[in-house]
DNA sequence: TTTCTACTCATACTTAAGACTGATTTTTCC
DNA sequence: GGAAAAATCAGTCTTAAGTATGAGTAGAAA
């Protein structure tokens, strides 16, 4: 028998996965929690086989959730099972040591056949993760423009980015306009724009603002 | 009896709610769809009393599976049950004239109370959606700055906001110079900035690029 | 018909931006 | 302790950017 843990906010998706699993005859829901917090607290207590984890949630999110459980507990098992796919939640999700990803859109058959497979010891992803990982592992060893940026310049590059002009860069930093029109130059060739406009326009498609 | 309507692209969403409200004496669900093309067949041919609508579904979305049920048949009563409030998509919901708005955290008695509620023909929405819907009636009179732009000017804004200089911008749009100048100077006026990068910025910070 | 707006182009002027070169000091790292 | 990187400042030079003002044309609206 596959003890199972529910950790969604959604009270409704707790219902259908547990009414669902109510008639598989391998399974059974030993706990339900509807935040990160409680969730954890039950892991910890019930020690399930497998946790089903939403990502978004209230009072602590699915990554911080998932990350305190197997601090603890490091054998858990986690299954990630989220609505979307997007970078900043796979490879934090990844990252944090989560057995499994599966999108909600997945029919039952797929959550069931995920946690039939994690049980066993075989870690299940949705094969749009998959994807998504392999492809970040081929960027690994490419080389990201404004990581070569030093600390100064990302300093300047904030403020291009809100519009301050080299002067008032120079008044904010405490640093003359001479200096600053060295950063601007460092920065402009570092990112391989030609002007403080492309500059800002890079950090904003870059998510680098604010 | 509530004759009910699922449309979501989620199965153990769907699964959730029919077994909620196969425990409730006065409603039933009569069908089941999981995107917006399938569930507007349906309700063209089953007329249930009430249509709970995800908006984020493959194939066609909520939104346009709203407008396509309410041509057609305009006295159906849709509930929108979501997972996020935003205002691309509750703005657009009720444009479309969705009778409610619930987020998909709400409780399984919230639900029933929303459908209950519609049923009798109170519209029943989230307390944040009516917020929102309260504090854009109060901006309706307010002056958006962009919107004062000519139609010439929002294409040099594009422009801009791609990192073209004024010399690319009158290559690209087949006029001198001189006129790019003068619609780079108008836009800047207009939109109360000091320069073309604060004016990219503007463009990225008000969602108008692409 | 006339008025108004959008779009176009031009001249002249001012200045901030950016490139290039070179230099000093501090910090970091091996 | 010494090499390397980061941060600072300066001088010079070129040009793109932006302002101000004026003006012609076409089309829509009144």
């Amino acid at each position: 028998m596959i003890r199972l843990l529910l950790i969604d906010d959604h009270q409704m998706v707790r219902l259908g996965l547990s009414s669902y699993f109510s008639i598989q005859e391998d399974m059974t829901v030993v706990g339900e929690a509807e935040d990160g917090l409680q969730g954890y607290e039950i892991a910890i207590k019930e020690k399930p086989d497998i946790i089903l984890m939403d990502l978004v949630m209230e009072v602590m999110d699915g990554i911080e959730s998932t990350q305190k459980i197997l601090r603890e507990w490091p054998e858990a098992k986690i299954i990630i099972l989220t609505s979307f796919i997007d970078d900043e939640k796979v490879f934090p999700a990844m990252d944090a040591g989560a057995s499994g990803y599966l999108l909600k859109t997945s029919s039952a058959g797929e959550i069931a056949e995920a946690i039939r497979s994690t049980y066993n010891g075989d870690p299940y992803f949705e094969t749009e993760v998959t994807e998504k990982l392999i492809e970040h592992e081929n960027n690994k060893g490419k080389l990201i423009l404004h990581d070569e940026l030093t600390n100064r310049e990302k300093e300047v590059l904030q403020l291009i980015s809100q519009g301050y002009s080299n002067q008032e860069i120079a008044d904010a930093l405490f640093i003359t306009l001479k200096t600053v029109k060295t950063h601007v130059s460092n920065i402009l060739s570092k990112l391989q724009v030609e002007d403080r406009t492309q500059a800002a326009i890079y950090a904003f498609r870059h998510d680098l603002v604010e």
